[in-house]
DNA sequence: GCCAACGTTGGC
DNA sequence: GCCAACGTTGGC
């Protein structure tokens, strides 16, 4: 796919896992609060996407695996049912404010690319999540840092 | 457990 | 519309 764009998602592996990803099947990526990340999941994150699958608040926090998008970018759902972990009054199903997107596992890694490693490897310096402060839950990946991480990756 | 970063809220 | 207070994220 020419126009196969890559991601990074966190989360916390105390909430959910890679390894909860791999149980489930495909997943629903509900509860993004965030506008920045909201435009992305509306926007910008297609079906047939790769996912980098990262722990946060974790020991280590690490990339752990690939998720592919099986569903572009939809209404958030949970955010009109009061009974959900992340309520918001002010989304409706006539006038959604949060989106979501449908993920599955792929690939898991043989050896997880760990923060650290992130932070000192050639071509991944850029990397968001290695930048001080870099909190959004989404982002952005380049193929080239597609390409280093997965290969350390699967090895 | 601490705290820096930073997004959001609310008083004015 | 400014900005201080507050809450959350997430690395350390």
């Amino acid at each position: 796919m020419a126009d196969r764009k890559y991601w990074l998602f966190k989360s916390e592996p105390n909430a959910y896992s890679y390894a909860d990803l791999q149980k489930d099947g495909v997943a629903e990526w509900d509860g993004v609060r965030n506008y920045q990340a909201r435009n992305l999941l509306r926007d910008d994150i297609k079906e047939g996407d790769g996912i980098l699958f990262y722990h946060s608040n974790a020991a280590p926090m690490a990339v752990v695996g690939t998720a592919i998008v099986v569903r572009s970018g939809y209404p958030d759902s949970t955010a009109w049912d009061p009974k959900s972990a992340h309520p918001d009054s002010k989304s409706s199903p006539d006038e959604p404010r949060w989106y979501m997107v449908d993920i599955k596992a792929d690939q898991e890694f043989k050896e997880p690319v760990t923060l650290e490693a992130i932070k000192v490897l050639p071509g991944l310096e850029k990397m968001m999540v290695g930048q001080r402060g870099a909190r959004l839950s989404v982002q952005p990946v380049s193929s080239e840092e597609w390409n280093i991480v997965t290969k350390l990756g699967l090895g």
